[in-house]
DNA sequence: TTTGCAAAAATTGTCGACAAAATAACATCG
DNA sequence: CGATGTTATTTTGTCGACAATTTTTGCAAA
């Protein structure tokens, strides 16, 4: 089902998207048609719909008359989509242990012996924890095997955090600590228990997010006025 | 976010997206670009941009040279989208007892109010408790304050779940219980505890869930996916 | 210098036309 | 009669051009 013939927009779309998540087109950029249509070599029409598409995934406001900009993600949006994340992957932890098979194990534990491979070798910057840590909850999240919950984690969800990681040059928050929670979950995995699977998923993803959160300012945690003004005033 | 000069693919997305909801554009459906243009009165560039925009959002799906159709939804779909419901909506139960205002705790008092006077009034049917449900489920992701998480329920999660229940013409799964179940949750929400609105919000879902899914296991009379008419109305 | 207004430029929105691909129809052959 | 290759039609993909709107620029006046 691949495509056959990737048709303009489509390639158009995923290179767009690209470059937003790499930072390359910056957060709150202008998506200024004509430039771009002469950049990629191709007319307006396809750019246009490139662009309509990634407004439905989120990744680009439009509004009517004054043309596309890329979205701008605030620390606060970081931490409550943590917050939902700590939702989300509690229970695709809980699903997997249901569902993961002995050979996805295994193949888990593998994984991880080769992110701590990677750290030892990388001693300090541990850059490549980062997309390790995307594997590994990208393979959780499969193997919980909800189709739904794939979708929205991996194709919505994730693409403001891959675009602050990648943009805020974010180092990993202790990789070794990062590492051995990994490893818990996978043994509550081995074990079929979906329990503690998803109650050390939720811990793991909470603690990412109070290191998030931290870097606000203060503590977030009860909110005890909601302050109503998001100050997107237009 | 006043759309000051709606655009013309904004205003067909929006018709479409209705469309879809309401089975007006049936499952499965092809969208015949010559055939809608015309239908809508307008050209085709802004006809396509919609239906990127649509196929962004997930509710069709486009194959490179072969056109866009009107996404199909299995009911095991809507089983796997009732797990992902219940760890949302669970999770805005919880936050909801926290930022939760008075005032608003006192206006979902008087909703359910309503509720039972409209169960009451029309005894048996109870089309109203359909919206009614959804207002309620509305006003407590709305009372989360958690923006993300509104829009991945309210502006994806939801529009299959509405899509059954408008097409296949399900009645509200006796209306009376349900009722009582969002009274218990609002009394949880009134005491400011977390942990029992969660809970209860989970079970309020899960128990729709598990009447879905015994719709899985025997087939009943009323086929839920009609036949794939390709003729719409010229 | 700053403010306000008017013209100009740039940008977005919309359309119709043409090229490429896929589907349908059809005739031919086994 | 059915299968198959070819043609014809429909449909999708792409482009350039024109209209409508916004933003910028320029200039004059307070």
């Amino acid at each position: 089902m691949a495509a056959s013939q990737p048709t303009l927009a489509d390639r158009i779309c995923e290179e767009m998207k690209q470059a937003i998540v790499s930072g390359r087109l910056a957060q709150g950029a202008k998506l200024n048609e004509p430039l771009l249509a002469r950049e990629f070599g191709i007319s307006r029409g396809p750019l246009r719909e490139a662009i309509r598409r990634l407004e439905g995934l989120g990744l680009v406001r439009h509004v009517p008359h004054a043309g596309a900009r890329v979205v701008r993600h605030s620390l606060e949006e970081l931490v409550e989509i943590y917050h939902v994340r700590e939702a989300l992957e509690g229970m695709a932890a809980r699903l997997a242990a249901s569902a993961i098979s002995a050979a996805a194990v295994t193949e888990l534990h593998a994984l991880l012996d080769a992110h701590e491979r990677d750290i030892a070798a990388s001693d300090g910057q541990a850059y490549v924890q980062q997309e390790g840590d995307f594997d590994f909850h990208y393979r959780i999240i499969q193997a919980a095997r909800n189709h739904k919950l794939t979708q929205m984690l991996l194709g919505d969800l994730y693409h403001p955090v891959r675009m602050y990681r990648v943009q805020a040059s974010q180092r990993a928050h202790r990789p070794q600590r990062a590492l051995t929670e990994h490893r818990r979950i996978v043994d509550a995995l081995a074990d079929r228990d979906g329990e503690l699977a998803e109650l050390l998923m939720r811990r793991h993803i909470a603690g990412a997010r109070k290191s998030l959160a931290a870097q606000l300012g203060g503590d977030e945690a009860p909110s005890p006025i909601p302050a109503p003004s998001t100050s997107t005033r237009s």
